[in-house]
DNA sequence: GTAAGTTACGAGCGACGTAAAAATG
DNA sequence: CATTTTTACGTCGCTCGTAACTTAC
């Protein structure tokens, strides 16, 4: 069976049409490849070359051999790629959220106890996702209603409380809780891809009190208006990522401000992903 | 770039599901194959295997690879196959003859000087030998008129005039020169796969008369009979065979019986087959 | 003389085998 | 305890590079 390397040599020979320009595209000496290709008749049992003492050309036999040596080189790379790609396609996981606080949870536990493992996210509002993990566009989704289908499976995964963050200055600010109703005259900054979230809020509060802020739009301006602005924090997320001590959050009483997730994956890929959900839910 | 050695030894475990029993295949240790293996996962950048410590089997990465890895493997198969098949055909000469004798001597002249080709050869009656070049069925044939093509190279090639080989006891046998006419009496045996010789013996004398030798024929009895009866030959096969000092060789005066030979290839194929028709041609 | 390929010789890497250890059922 | 795989170590072969030789234009 005649070896790889030897078809190697044997394209750039036919390639670049001599030896000397073969070795040095190959980083090799010309006695090297002058040896490969004597070595390379040998293993076919036939000639492959017109010797004409000074030049070195394909014959018949030669040009034959270089196609199915193309054909050889080429299937082998594709087979390192294609494994390569299959086994990364084996450890990504792809995740779709009705929400970024859980969605970030469970990233985060994956990345700390799953290294290994590529995460692709995504947020929508939530409706397209139990469709997306049947057809396997997801692996895992996170709703805020649990799923009624015998081939999900699915665990509570977290409850998450809204209060709303306001400068200290702000009428509310004493209060120990609000209403969505008490903060229709307040103007609110609302983050974009928020999940289901933007689709209470804009249910609650007028629209032209409300400020979307694109994720382009993080610059100076933005911090100035964050300090002096209104907007949603939740319990979990002051767990995350600590209090503005030059802010008060202050709970809404709402029910709608009050959300339990629920995270699933198909029955069949229990094996693969429900160590994960159940390794993320056990984690403060 | 992956080498064949480790692909040729990933399929051999792949099919007998062990080590051990693969290195009995492929006459090797054990350990060869278990560095093989680990060498080979090291250059895919990716597992192939679940190791269970005492049992290895392939994961679908492995079982991806594998798939590549026989395409591959019998691609190389077909290659060195192809190109020797190729050689071959490329060494071989297809000879096409209205006759036995210019056969029998270009063949040999052939073998003698070219002892790298194979020759095949076939004898027929005369028609079709013209086609049979055109279309490459033959590359070189014998005829005995000269080709009127101009993608057609001819060359005289040799004469030869027939004998009618007589038991001494014969009627005829003190003639210096015979006719067929004065033959019709005889019974005379006449060998199979003669080519165009057929026809013209046909020609001129009764069917009745003669005995046609099958080749499955040449037992006791047709020896015998050989021996006893009546049959031709010619100038050039005495110079072959020399003569039966047992019989008398007498002569035919028809110009039927005197025969020129003309040999011809493609002027597409001069280079190739020229030379060995010019060597044919200038011996005896 | 220059540009190409071949031959000769020595060096280092790597694939192999033997022997022993580890792990699983 | 048997079967299978892995680890350790020494050896041999094969491919490579350097240098000298050969051949054509």
């Amino acid at each position: 069976m005649i070896e790889i390397y030897l078809l190697e040599q044997f394209v750039a020979f036919a390639e670049k049409g001599s030896l000397l320009k073969a070795s040095l595209e190959l980083h090799l000496s010309q006695p090297a490849l002058s040896r490969s290709m004597k070595k390379l008749e040998d293993e076919f049992g036939v000639l492959l070359f017109d010797r004409n003492r000074s030049k070195l050309t394909l014959n018949k036999n030669g040009e034959l051999a270089l196609e199915y040596a193309k054909k050889i080189l080429s299937l082998n790379r594709e087979m390192t790629e294609e494994v390569v790609l299959n086994d990364r396609k084996n450890r990504t996981v792809s995740i779709g959220s009705c929400a970024p606080l859980p969605l970030r949870k469970l990233i985060g536990d994956i990345q700390k106890q799953y290294p290994e493992w590529t995460v692709d996210s995504v947020i929508t509002d939530g409706c397209d996702l139990v469709d997306g993990l049947k057809e396997k566009k997801y692996q895992i989704i996170i709703t805020q209603k649990m799923p009624e289908d015998r081939s999900i499976i699915t665990l509570r995964y977290l409850k998450e409380s809204l209060l709303v963050s306001l400068p200290k200055d702000h009428p509310l600010a004493g209060r120990d809780k609000v209403s969505f109703e008490e903060l229709r005259e307040t103007e609110i900054l609302i983050p974009d891809n928020i999940g289901m979230w933007s689709r209470i809020l804009e249910s609650h509060l007028p629209k032209e009190k409300i400020i979307f802020q694109k994720p382009t739009d993080l610059s100076i301006e933005i911090l100035y208006i964050m300090n002096r602005c209104t907007y949603f924090i939740s319990d979990r997320s002051v767990k995350l990522l600590g209090v503005d001590s030059n802010r008060i959050a202050v709970p809404l009483e709402d029910e709608d401000a009050k959300v339990e997730y629920y995270i699933s994956c198909l029955a069949s890929q229990k094996s693969k992903f429900g160590d994960m959900m159940n390794y993320s839910k056990s984690v403060i």
